[in-house]
DNA sequence: GTTAAAATGAACAAAAATGTGCAGAAAAAT
DNA sequence: ATTTTTCTGCACATTTTTGTTCATTTTAAC
């Protein structure tokens, strides 16, 4: 076992589970626990963990980025969001996703878990590239000028001869009356795609797009099994959402 | 057991499995670890891999950091033939891009530029996504690991419904004889199909594919209108294949 | 706060892999 | 067929990597 190999299931293992630990790791590559302190030093090193007593953890990929993170609404309600919505995906499950910032910190959280992810974003695959167990499928279609969601007949079409598990949709409003919406029409129509051919939806959003309406409507609000969100939804609108069969989960920070 | 033989089972495990162990190998092919390790030391030189203690490691096209870019072979050829190239097609035109990093090279010229392309590679898209004036249309399909392209029978259909000016591929290897090749039957078949749906077939590459065979037949050389590459091109392969027809295009640096 | 268990870093020895020179074998050119 | 060139295997000194030991630090439990 030469020490990229090592390097190889070290990094998959620290993108399934988060964390590692030395024990663990030697016995498992049938090496003696210095030399996995040493890999791990200099995994470290690379940047790709942190060492801990005992094992390591990953760095958290969204302080790699402190510049783009500024530009970001919410940073950490979303990275919340993407942990505590990434758990609860069973393994092995078929899922498919939009674009947007916060279905990206979703997928964040998805590398190494062995999971088909079916998406018309192709940031999305980019991001899923490196993880060897993620099994990837694009929609196809015509690429919206700077954005990085692939839409018209392709996707559409691509959209319709698949089954999913879950539909992960990022929104820009979440409203009791008008259901779920986004602002672009083709968006909002290839998402909708999406409610249709899952089992379940799940809606990503951080708390300021409860309540709020955007022009293009996707699906009504009845379609959505489960909200992620963060703790700064008001409790009135919670107990709406959760009297009409609504699921709520508050990711904690 | 000759070299080249060598060579084409080493690229393929390297392929399939993105490390190779130099034990390993001498063992599977029958020859000392120490012509394995001039082996390697040869790939490494072309660019194909990545030495390490023990064995060696594919380049990681999935980190596109500034200091791996230097391991990326013949990369002045390969800039060279990328702006060669880019300059002769037409404003307007509709492109069919396979992946690859020759590919990439011409691509990263052609920002800007008024042009459609069709692409079964994010990692295209992605480099395009940014350029207001170039339409960009994803095949869709399965991510293949390790790669960024896509394949499989959406990305078939989407291209048979297609049709472009111009088929730009990379390839492995360009033949008299067997024609137009590469490592994987997969890539090799979404390949052709961008050929027969393609006014234009034009191959880029640099001068080591030339007269090269890879295992997976893309299509006959008589299909290839056109072949961009480098001035290590020998003469006699040059007027070889301006015999039979082709138009060779050598790129200056 | 004290103590026991676990993990760490450092030093050193053993093991594995490397590069190089050289002789013989294979292939190519004549 | 013979010469020339290239390639391969082997041996050996060197470098890199790994395992072991042990004093020290950290963690967790009491």
């Amino acid at each position: 076992m030469i020490r990229e190999k090592r390097f190889e299931l070290i990094r998959g293992e620290l993108a399934k589970k988060g964390i590692v630990e030395g024990d663990d790791l030697a016995a498992r590559l049938q090496v003696s626990r210095a030399t996995i302190r040493r890999d791990l030093d200099q995994l470290e090193e690379e940047g790709l963990l942190i060492r801990t007593h005992g094992g390591a953890q990953v760095v958290d990929s969204l302080v790699e980025l402190p510049y783009h993170s500024k530009l970001v609404a919410y940073m950490q309600e979303k990275r919340a969001i993407g942990l505590c919505a990434s758990q609860m995906v069973p393994e092995g499950s078929v899922i498919g996703c939009t674009g947007g910032t916060t279905v990206m910190s979703v997928i964040k959280y998805m590398k190494g878990k062995t999971v088909t992810v079916v998406t018309n974003a192709i940031n999305i695959a980019m991001e899923l590239a490196s993880s060897e167990s993620t099994q990837v499928i694009v929609t196809g279609g015509a690429m919206r000028t700077r954005s990085y969601e692939l839409v018209g007949h392709i996707a559409d079409r691509t959209l319709d001869e698949l089954y999913m598990d879950i539909a992960l949709l990022g929104i820009d409003g979440l409203d009791l009356v008008r259901g779920i919406s986004t602002y672009t029409m083709q968006e909002a129509h290839t998402a909708s795609l999406y409610v249709n051919h899952a089992e379940r939806v799940w809606v990503v959003a951080d708390h300021t797009k409860v309540g709020k309406i955007a022009p293009a409507l996707i699906a009504p609000i009845m379609k959505v099994h489960r909200l992620f969100t963060d703790p700064g939804l008001s409790p009135e609108l919670r107990s709406e959402l959760e009297a009409i069969g609504m699921e709520v989960v508050i990711a904690e920070m």
